[in-house]
DNA sequence: TAGATTGTTAATCGATTAACAATC
DNA sequence: TAGATTGTTAATCGATTAACAATC
């Protein structure tokens, strides 16, 4: 599998907290921000802040902060979330319908287009707007004009062959969220773990915060 | 708000690739394991595995590998995944209704024994075997025997209110699947970023891998 | 023995943190 | 001016990677 090694990745991971910080301050009909009051906000140390948004490339004005405005759009551009994102959601299971409910994303620049699922009681009918479509049609559905990414929520059985299809029908990126491990061509990128990594992390605190073993420090 | 600084955690985050890979072997009536099988399946270095390995303190056997049981037990202690956690689930929405049908998390020790919801045509309904609860509950529900983790499915205007309750219940650990920031007491621990930070993480290697901007190494 | 593996120590790299300069 | 802020450079820390030793 192609390995992509994306720099800055913990600072790309804390974008979204900001940006749903500043569209909100946006909201309340405020146009600068400091990194004090995001690093308030965030809970984490103000030089964090100040390295993400250097990151990002923007200028501030000193002993004013950053314009809102700016700041959404240089992270926008940052994260590539200008640009829109079509997408498939394949499994319209309780996963996939609040994957398709997280309105967030229309606003990150991901457009789910299509809707699959091999369920008999699903198939044709409508899910938060979208007609569900049989899995078996995925080809002849999607060869025409593909989406950039499958978002996988299908069962683990499953979720090799469904790669294989959406593959074949000329999709390079898999937004993976079965547990199973993908075994896709060196072009095509994967992106894994969403749920057991963050449940594995939660469970280590918990076990540290108890035993004591670590000093109360942030986070 | 207490920060807790928990080392390795993208050891940590690797687990339960290793543990999904780990049964999934045993079922197949393997009794070891070298760390190049477990790299060649983690689409990562040998390396990596080999000192994650070490992290959980556990010996192998040179030249066959390390007993998969043990391996397996290793893990779950370092993960503390040994000793089952408690939660109660609040929002019976998709995503909630998605977390709740998550059968991973009964063999990583997370048992979920309640669910509340504010939606009188859920209230008194059954979830996956759960009845739902109504959210103006909590209080009298949960005191006698709070749990350990409040899992929070709600909407973003509600969250804050609802963390408030589930504190006022003597919870400690949130799990907040909305993307507000929580304001709570010094000794609330809370894990944040499940989707968006995914997807964050996502749309930059697309970016990267379009622009030409990364060498096509591994993830 | 040779080779596959674990085990260990050192080197590198990158992210975080600290310190301080610049400026409005 | 003083102080709050951005901007920049250096130091520290920790994770990854490399190199090699040990051993069955």
């Amino acid at each position: 599998m192609k390995k992509i090694k994306v720099p800055n990745a913990p600072s790309i991971r804390r974008m979204p907290s900001y940006l749903h910080k500043l569209y909100h301050m946006r909201l309340e009909g405020k146009s600068f921000v400091s990194t004090t009051e995001l690093a308030e906000h965030m809970n984490t140390e103000l030089i964090v802040v100040r390295k993400d948004i250097a990151l990002v490339g923007l200028a501030g004005q000193r002993r004013i902060g950053y314009h809102i405005n700016e700041l959404i759009s240089a992270i926008n551009e940052y994260l590539g979330w200008q640009d829109t994102l079509t997408a498939t959601l394949i499994g319209a299971g309780s996963l996939g319908t609040a994957i398709l409910g997280f309105d967030e994303f229309s606003r990150y620049g991901l457009r789910i287009e299509s809707v699959f699922d091999c369920d008999t009681n699903k198939i044709g009918r409508a899910l938060r707007g979208h007609e569900i479509f049989d899995v078996a049609t995925i080809r002849t559905r999607l060869k025409t004009a593909p989406p950039d990414i499958a978002i996988l929520c299908v069962s683990a059985v499953t979720a090799q062959l469904v790669a294989d299809q959406v593959i074949a029908v000329g999709i390079k990126y898999i937004w993976n969220f079965t547990n199973v491990s993908l075994t896709v061509p060196d072009y095509v990128i994967v992106q894994k773990e969403v749920l057991a990594g963050g449940f594995a992390m939660l469970a280590v605190k918990i076990k540290n915060d108890r035993s004591g073993d670590c000093l109360p420090i942030k986070e």
